[in-house]
DNA sequence: AAGTGGTCTAGACCACATT
DNA sequence: ATGTGGTCTAGACCACTTC
């Protein structure tokens, strides 16, 4: 990255933190290995003559896109590449079928929040099971999530349940409906305070939210609402089969921890 | 939103931006409506007693949560619900098929760029014609695309072709092939300079990249590299049939306009 | 205690769209 | 010419991790 100032022969009308950015990017692909922590940002602003608001304009960005990861108290780190996630229909199957990388933290029993609700054919106010569930790859979480099952879906479940055993019996009451398709939509959103802190993430980090709509019986028998790290994550829909990380990919992540 | 100061109750540890993003979000649902224009930045930031960098720093988070629109030299408006837009697999068929809703916009013959020739089973340097499309839904861009087909993929192509025909000769070169299948993948990015322009955004916006390969003889086909605007999509995977836009949504994006 | 990234301020000027 | 959002500065202090 040497003790380059920025050059002066900047476009006009190219914004400082862009052609920064730019700067940084190539620096990241040529002189740094993932893993290896930057110069903090105070001296970065230094070398590179701009003020730090600037730079963090263009770190910002960089993490954005995957590229940096940056830990207050720790500093900045150069980001693996991203992961890639399957989020189906690799297995057509509701949630917590077989040995998969969700795990169960909590439930509860409640009634579904409006934005939830809307998405059930029954109108507002219905009660649900919710279920909340991580996802933990490579050793680090990168997905949560709250699953939304109205008590109309399971009506074989006993009246009342130790916290223990209540998640898994909703789920199993689940497994026995004959699943008839999924429905899925990604979007960008923030990290709410509680998702940001499972995910290790401050609050309003920027998240790949997945709404999931499970279909039997011509209803929608649950609702699935998964929040996905966007800094780490790559979803991947595969139609063909899993798209399974690359050797090369593989070794790449190894060297991060 | 009154002329309220921000309230003093306000817990430490709770950043001052968060803090007003929630307060603007429940104003926004309350007190405005779709598609009308917010006090400008300085104003706004005078009445809530903070400074502009700080109101901005909220702002921008609504922005990508898709409940703001700014635009430079204009203002801030509410912003519509997301549209839902389909990227399949609801007709797995090649690019081009039928009246979607996909308009070529350019073409050319080239080397494949190294990120885009990792996605082939031939190494580098494998030459590609490049196909620029543009999506547009209710009459404004969401979406941008190059695709990506190896010459080899499309052996039957006569030598010279002009630029107007070129893409069209293609397209119908590939639908000539059994489809076997797609893959895809969704990441956050952000947008390149060409990019941001042909969605009408500024550079370095938030993005969701779509990358789909097509599969026919055993072999990647062809690649497409999609350009989402974050902001205003929300991607929708149908396995069971198109998620189509409900009335309620419907009605919320006529009033914007 | 020292060092990191995260938040916040109060200004200034610029690019752009509208009038 | 005016008003808007976008960029940039030079500081300050805070929250967190590590030593």
């Amino acid at each position: 990255m040497g003790t380059t100032q920025l050059e002066a022969t900047q476009d006009v009308q190219e914004p400082k933190y862009w052609h920064l950015k730019t700067v940084l990017n190539d620096a990241l692909d040529s002189e740094f290995s993932v893993g290896e922590i930057l110069p903090n940002e105070r001296d970065l602003a230094a070398r590179f003559g701009v003020a730090r608001a600037t730079l963090r304009q263009a770190l910002e960005q960089l993490e954005l896109e995957g590229r940096l990861q940056r830990r207050r108290g720790v500093g900045t780190t150069v980001a693996p590449p991203r992961m890639g996630v399957a989020v189906g229909p690799v297995d057509n199957a509701w949630p917590g079928i077989g040995n998969d990388t969700w795990r169960t933290v909590g439930c509860a029993e409640a009634v579904a929040p409006a934005a939830v609700a809307r998405l059930f054919d029954s109108g507002a106010g219905v009660p649900v099971h919710t279920i909340r569930r991580e996802r933990v790859m490579n050793g680090q979480p990168v997905a949560t999530e709250l699953l939304y099952v109205p008590a109309e879906s399971v009506p074989g479940l006993p009246g009342l349940l130790s916290p223990a055993s209540h998640a898994p019996a909703v789920l199993r009451e689940l497994q026995r409906l004959d699943l008839e398709g999924e429905d899925r939509a990604v979007e960008l959103g923030s990290a709410r305070a509680e998702d940001a802190k499972q995910l290790d993430r401050l609050p309003g980090a920027p998240v790949l939210v997945v709404t999931t709509r499970y279909f039997a019986a011509g209803q929608v028998a649950a609702v699935a609402i998964s929040t996905y790290r966007a800094d780490t994550c790559r979803l991947t829909f595969g139609d063909t089969g899993t798209v399974e990380v690359t050797p090369h990919e593989e070794q790449e992540r190894r060297q991060a921890s």
